[in-house]
DNA sequence: ACATTACTTGGTCATTTAGCCAAATAGATT
DNA sequence: AATCTATTTGGCTAAATGACCAAGTAATGT
């Protein structure tokens, strides 16, 4: 692999990391139905509000969440509506029946 | 969260984490184009044939991939052909030009 | 039966990740 | 200016991940 593939490759699997998570892909399905602030989320994972801004900061620099300030609030929201057919995907697979148990 | 909700959550974040990382988002792509072999994927990942191998484990464990012995070769090949509109997703996002540097 | 080939499994180690708490910052309110 | 509220940052620790090597297994060829 050539090296400049080699940071595609990585930037892609970071988008992908930022959603390989229970609470952050329940924030991104959360933030389909429109933005939210910090505290939001903080109370729809029932996590430590620190651990949330943190799971927050590794969407938005992978590029998945956008963030705007409004008085005391910081705002996230997502920076591209092509989540429902990713999902849509995940599902297929997470749902799968006939998947092989072992071959060897 | 209720229980039933938080498994459904964690199956799909498996479902996710299995192809967030380089090697596997590259061997998920190879299988595009047809099942293929361990070693063949050894030699596109560039790494040990065991590591290679411990990312097929659990790729196919979390429904991404089958496999099927024949001969001494183990086939691996994608469970879903539902990869590409994820990929696409992936990549918008990926490559994404606007993105909030921050707000705070 | 013995060697070979294609994989997997177990062990070990370094790195990354995820959680919490405490402290810092920034805007709003008094 | 002092305080309150919302959020981030730093520090710490426990747990998960990813890589390699060495050893084990299973089908094939001799």
């Amino acid at each position: 692999m050539s090296v400049a593939s080699k940071a595609i490759s990585n930037k892609r699997a970071a988008v992908i990391k930022a959603l390989a998570h229970p609470s952050r892909l329940l924030i991104a399905e959360s933030l389909m139905k429109g933005e939210q602030c910090v505290c939001d989320l903080k109370d729809l994972v029932g996590a430590d509000m620190s651990t949330v801004s943190k799971h927050l900061t590794l969407m938005r620099e992978a590029g998945v969440l956008n963030c705007e300030k409004r008085g005391l609030n910081i705002y996230y929201s997502l920076a591209c509506d092509c989540l429902g057919e990713f999902l849509r995907c995940v599902d297929k697979l997470a749902t799968g029946g006939t998947k092989t148990k072992r071959c060897c």
